[in-house]
DNA sequence: ACACGTCGGGG
DNA sequence: GTGTACGACGTGT
């Protein structure tokens, strides 16, 4: 029988000392299949030293785990070679014995080195029969009785081949998310607290039910399962996952918390902990590194939404409060965790329904967020290239897609890989980075300030990197390391030696030739695709690919890396800091255009043109001439037209982009390196940021800008300020007493406790807090917002406008060339400043704090409570009298 | 200015 | 599982 499937999931298990791989998929049908390959084996490459082969093949034979061995010509990996050389191919039985037999032979003497014996088993097989993660293949098959997985269909594979296809199969989502109980008022401790509610949501929907809902308090419903206990809800939620068998399994910080806490509690209650798709291999949860947690599920793909959403967009927090309702405009239900506990005690139906509720809203969540948003496309995308497996290439780094790909077209050409360094050898070349250095892109130093007179052309160099590799051949297998050959070579300006693509490619550059034309064919795709499922996927696949091209240059200068060569990635940055150099000068000495900016592939030159039509046809005939004077292989390309531009500093900028859609112009506010979001400032800094350069930009008005902010400061002085936007907030990661300094966040904790230790936060918790005015130190003034209403505190003009609005904004005020004291009004017959130290709480008392040693003053004390000196503050009044703080220790 | 340490998300 | 492995931000020399 012939059968097609996409490949979601691979792994060996061991029969009789040797391995079978099994491939777990979906075939045309969507029906859930496992291919068994057998008769694939491990196996390596060494190199003898000179002359030394026969020696070492004595001695290799030796080895009873060695099952065979046999000469083979393979090409070194680094440095140009014409010649293949002599290397021994060793093949094993076991793969997990792999790692045990490659160290007693590389610690021979006989040894020059050993090659590729690091790859994982999988990896190795799907190198060799040139299948990727969600990729398909076409197999010859035999059927196959077995209990040991779950599968539709098992058979075994005789024979098999890649098969070209870029559709999908349906994909089933599952998420879960668990409510627990703690203990200790912490978090709660997997060995012993109990799960009390698993809820779950289906995408697509199981027998017209979205999520179902396990919980061993409540009423059964439709969608609610009541268990006698957390060992039958956790029976039934595998029983779930076995009869809705999804491809893959998600929720809400699922890696971190859900899957290690359920697994723990399955192992507790001694079940089984075959959530996969086989029988014989439980899912279990590795550490790495006492945070990151990596979960495996046999057949299936564990994809945490949190992770994906933290890696794909930017925003101040992400919890999943936050985060659905920026993505998904839909509410989290309102239980704060100090909740939980009382209402699942409460004995009251309606308190626990609330909370299962609570629960089902969460995994539908983690489900919306992941399906709604297609998190998952352009990883899957990844896998196709890289042949990374989906659980890895939502899991791993850039370097490990890389390698993975190096593999492959290594191996076609006949080059062996070198293994992964060992600790030793890191270090090594930590040493040599450090010594040698990794220089990187060129950047033009900015004319700081507001342009707003004419237009600003941003000009790019497209794929700069990637075509760096390409036009110079760099490679690990063409560099010319010690006396030049008799060849004909290529040299970069800044000296590297490689062979010429004529004598032979490069193997990098060869990847990339394919990636960057495929980006470009899947961009013409693009234009002309109208079905929406489609574009998404070739979308999908055009940031693939630009991703994956652009990891190429860091990947060799990573001292991780199997072929880490810092001449290399010394050799890409040197001809991109040269080419734009070039440029820069052409365009100011040939041209006579002003070059305002530019940054390492990028160039902003200013023109005297105001009209957007004009200053287009203008940077296009710039674009023009600039690729007249290049080589074809390095171009640059004309998107960005700026009506105005604010530049603070190298990296920093904001700009009002304008792009002509269907004969519109549309604008945009375009901004690098200056965040209007912090997590440590509160709403008005980013609103006032935010509002600030938009004036600049729009109005090109500095003095408006100006006006702007004093407004909001004295706004800020007479309490017109809403309290919401002065809010910042910090999260308690430990038990407030365990701390060592003093922190504002845990401050307000201490006194929330002494008022009404019931509603105070715990642990885990995230307390918003404003500072109020009076003459304490700085941490002792937080203070709970609600309390500051109820109350009606006021809050402390000075320390908004010296700790949260000033540091930013100053930044761009000075960059448009504005004083410190004109910002602040001084100058003026009443300054803002003073008015606001004109009326303290405690009004004749207290004018701010003063050092006891060396005298400077303070508007709010220092977090530290010492001055900068060191030395101890006291409070400053009028009269010049002072009094001694009590400085707290620990910080 | 730079290296080191901690925290995030979840209950 | 032939595997050693995050990044942003805040603090301290």
């Amino acid at each position: 029988m012939i059968m097609k499937m996409q490949l979601l999931d691979t792994d060996y298990v061991i029969v009789e000392d040797r391995p079978i791989i099994r491939m777990f998929g979906k075939d045309e049908d969507n029906k859930t299949v496992c291919g068994f390959v057998k008769g694939y084996l491990p196996y390596f490459y060494v190199l003898a030293k000179t002359g030394k082969t026969a020696d070492l093949e004595k001695f290799i034979s030796s080895k009873p785990d060695v099952l065979n061995q046999e000469r083979a010509m393979r090409r070194h990996p680094r440095g140009f070679s014409k010649e293949p050389v002599e290397m021994l191919k060793i093949t094993l039985r076991n793969p997990q014995r792999v790692s045990e037999i490659r160290d007693s032979i590389k610690a021979h003497p006989l040894i020059e080195e050993v090659f590729e014996a690091d790859i994982l088993f999988k990896y190795r097989f799907m190198a060799d029969y040139v299948v990727s993660g969600m990729g398909w293949i076409e197999a010859d098959t035999a059927d196959v009785n077995t209990h040991t997985v779950k599968t539709n269909k098992t058979v075994n594979i005789t024979r098999l081949k890649p098969f070209e296809s870029t559709t999908n199969t349906q994909t089933k989502y599952l998420a879960i998310d668990i409510e627990t109980l703690s203990r200790s008022g912490g978090l709660p401790d997997p060995s012993e607290d109990e799960i009390i509610i698993i809820s779950t949501a289906f995408y697509p929907e199981d027998k017209n039910r979205k999520s179902l809902v396990l919980t061993t308090r409540g009423a059964n419903s439709d969608s609610v399962i009541r268990c006698l206990d957390e060992t039958e809800m956790l029976e039934k939620l595998r029983t779930i996952i076995d009869d809705y068998d999804p491809d893959v399994i998600t929720g809400f910080n699922i890696n971190n918390f859900d899957m290690p806490f359920l697994l723990k509690r399955m192992e507790v209650a001694k079940i089984p902990r075959t959530i996969g798709r086989c029988n014989d291999k439980p899912a279990y949860t590795k550490e790495i590194m006492k945070n990151r947690v990596r979960v495996t599920v046999p057949g299936r793909v564990v994809a945490d939404s949190y992770q994906l959403i933290k890696r794909n967009f930017l925003f101040k927090r992400y919890g999943l409060t936050d985060v659905s309702r920026i993505l998904l405009r839909q509410e989290k239900l309102d239980v704060a965790h100090s909740e939980i506990s009382k209402l699942w005690n409460s004995g009251d139906p309606g308190k626990i329904t609330k909370l299962v509720e609570y629960a089902r809203k969460d995994a539908e969540l983690a489900l919306g967020l992941i399906v709604k948003k297609q998190l998952l496309d352009k990883y899957i995308e990844l896998s196709k290239l890289s042949g990374m497996l989906l659980q890895d290439s939502l899991d791993g780094g850039e370097a490990t897609r890389v390698e993975n790909l190096l593999l492959r077209e290594f191996n076609k050409k006949s080059y062996v890989v070198p293994c992964k360094p060992d600790s030793s050898e890191i270090r090594k070349k930590e040493k040599e980075k450090e010594d040698q250095g990794l220089k990187g892109g060129f950047v033009l130093t900015p004319k700081v300030g507001l342009h707003a007179d004419g237009l600003v052309v941003v000009l790019d160099f497209r794929s700069m990197y990637p075509s760096i590799f390409r036009s110079y051949n760099i490679c690990p297998t063409t560099i010319i390391t010690g006396n030049p050959e008799d060849v004909d070579t290529v040299k970069t300006p800044a000296g590297h030696t490689f062979v010429s693509k004529s004598v032979q490619e490069g193997i990098i550059p060869s990847i990339l030739g394919n990636l960057l034309e495929e980006r470009s064919k899947v961009k013409q795709a693009m234009k002309k695709e109208t079905d929406e499922e489609k574009l998404r996927i070739l979308d999908a696949k055009q940031l693939a690919l630009k991703l994956l091209s652009n990891s190429f240059y860091g990947y060799t200068g990573y001292t991780k890396a199997r072929l880490y060569i810092l001449d290399i990635a010394n050799a890409i940055t040197s001809c991109g800091r040269h080419l734009i150099q070039t440029v820069n000068q052409t365009v100011e000495k040939q041209f006579g255009y002003q070059p305002i900016y530019g940054d390492t592939d990028s160039i902003m030159i200013k023109i005297p043109e105001t009209d957007l039509d004009r200053g287009w046809e203008t940077g296009v005939s710039i674009m023009r001439r600039i690729n007249g004077e290049l080589s074809g292989a390095m171009q640059m390309e004309f998107e960005k037209l700026f009506k105005s531009f604010l530049i603070l500093t190298k990296k920093r900028y904001a700009a009002w982009r304008f792009v002509k859609e269907n004969g519109a112009w549309k604008d945009k506010i375009e901004m690098k390196g200056i965040e209007t979001v912090r997590r440590d400032w509160c709403e008005l800094v980013s609103d006032t940021m935010n509002r600030a350069i938009d004036i600049i930009l729009k109005r090109g008005d500095t003095k408006e800008a100006l006006n702007y902010f004093n407004g909001v400061m004295k706004d800020l002085a007479e309490n017109k300020i809403p309290i919401e936007k002065l809010v910042i907030t910090k999260s308690i990661t430990k038990s407030p007493s365990s701390y060592a300094g003093v922190q504002p966040h845990i401050e307000l904790v201490k006194k929330m406790q002494k008022r009404n230790s019931q509603d105070a936060p715990g642990v885990g918790d995230r307390v918003g807090y404003v500072i109020i005015k009076g003459n304490q130190l700085l941490s002792k003034r937080t203070e709970d917002p609600a309390y500051v209403k109820e109350n009606k505190l006021e809050i402390d003009p000075i320390y908004y406008v010296e700790n949260q609005l000033l540091p930013p904004i100053e930044r761009i005020f000075i960059a448009l060339g504005f004083t410190k004291s004109e910002l602040l009004g001084r100058g003026r017959q009443a300054s803002l400043m003073e008015m606001m130290r004109a009326k303290p709480a405690k009004s004749n008392v207290f004018d701010g704090f003063i050092c006891a040693t060396c005298g400077n003053s303070y508007a709010s004390a220092p977090l530290t409570g010492l001055c900068q000196c060191g030395g101890k503050m006291q409070i400053k009044t009028p009269t010049g009298a002072t009094e001694k703080i009590v400085v707290q220790q620990g910080i």
